[in-house]
DNA sequence: GTCTATAAATTGATAGAC
DNA sequence: GTCTATCAATTTATAGAC
């Protein structure tokens, strides 16, 4: 069997049991589900993946990966701290809404923490906050921007972007009436609302 | 055996079920676990309970109903803005600190909804957001606010309340290089940096 | 690589003695 | 009410044929 075939089963178990291991989570997930999703006999998962831990590994890494890195980088780009923040935002809520349920999923996982594993990968993420950190303290001493703290700053935008996602059954039952047409509108006005409150927290 | 020492014994059983529930999510949780940090046999909990569904439902109603009502009952008390909101924060971080993992809890099970329970003990939790709705746009007419969305308010101030526990280990090892001391100060922190935040936020 | 068959361990639930 | 013993079903994982 040629290489590219022997990709295209891989890409189907990663796949499937991406789908599944987010819905369900890791101990909720079965190996048969993920087995049939993908089309495969249930040992061949155990043929490419030697186990569901090493298999659920490898689907967090990836989930992971997606979000967390590179989401600074546009950091450096700009020395604009306003201008900066509204990229970041941006992009941000773009990440999610195109994979809403991955950051339930990683906060999920993360939270339980029955894999060593997976305090690794948030270690070797690459993610660099020192970057934000020292464009905003910058900004204060030039006197641009309010006196601050970075880390507050930080977690108050990612809480605004990340909340209408992982909170979404709950808010559009006990908020919006069970309408999810309405939540979907009420979820692209998002990334203007938190741009405004944020940069209006932070001018002087 | 008296009223008294069978209470004991359900008592025991409610409060092993919840953390161990709590800590490993319904799928993750072992009825034998339950048992063993309860110091009763795994037979027990089934002549308490039918099943671990059972078990798990009223674990979830009791956590639930500790959170969601009641919250908006200072609504009605104040009928100044500034004041309720205050007041709700304060209340709201108030029964999370003391609760730092049932918000997780809750929305990681709501977002599974493998139980048609969950809906209904949402539905009937006699959460009132009108009252809240009715005092913002009231005040919006008085010119004492900004023209502000009610919806687009709470949730914020959920947001903000909430992330910093559900997100705490994540953001403690990515953005507080793993120190919890430091970590457990920032909370402390957040009452007046969120409701500096909101306040901010909708006054003229 | 992919399948069938099956082992081995776990787990929710019940029967029945006390 | 509480326990021991045990069932029945599920589920991860492996062995071995093709």
């Amino acid at each position: 069997m040629s290489e590219q075939e022997k990709q295209k089963t891989e890409d189907k178990i990663m796949q499937a049991a991406k789908d599944i291991f987010v819905r369900k989570g890791k101990s909720g997930a079965r190996m048969q589900e993920i087995a049939d999703k993908a089309g495969i006999n249930k040992s061949l998962l155990h043929y490419y993946y030697r186990s569901k831990d090493k298999l659920f590994g490898a689907v967090f890494q990836i989930a992971f990966s997606n979000f967390a890195p590179n989401l600074f980088k546009t950091i450096d780009e700009s020395d604009d701290i306003f201008e900066t923040i509204e990229i970041f935002i941006s992009k941000y809520l773009d990440i999610i809404s195109k994979n809403p349920f991955i950051p339930m999923f990683i906060l999920n996982e993360v939270n339980k923490k029955d894999t060593g594993l997976i305090v690794r990968i948030l270690k070797n993420s690459g993610m660099n906050i020192e970057v934000f950190e020292n464009l905003v303290n910058k900004e204060i001493k030039n006197g641009k921007i309010k006196n601050v703290n970075p880390k507050n700053l930080l977690i108050n935008i990612l809480a605004l972007c990340v909340f209408p996602y992982i909170g979404r059954p709950l808010i559009e039952v006990m908020i919006f009436n069970d309408d999810e047409i309405e939540y979907d509108k009420f979820l692209e006005g998002r990334k203007k609302e938190v741009t405004e409150l944020i940069i209006n927290s932070i001018k002087i």
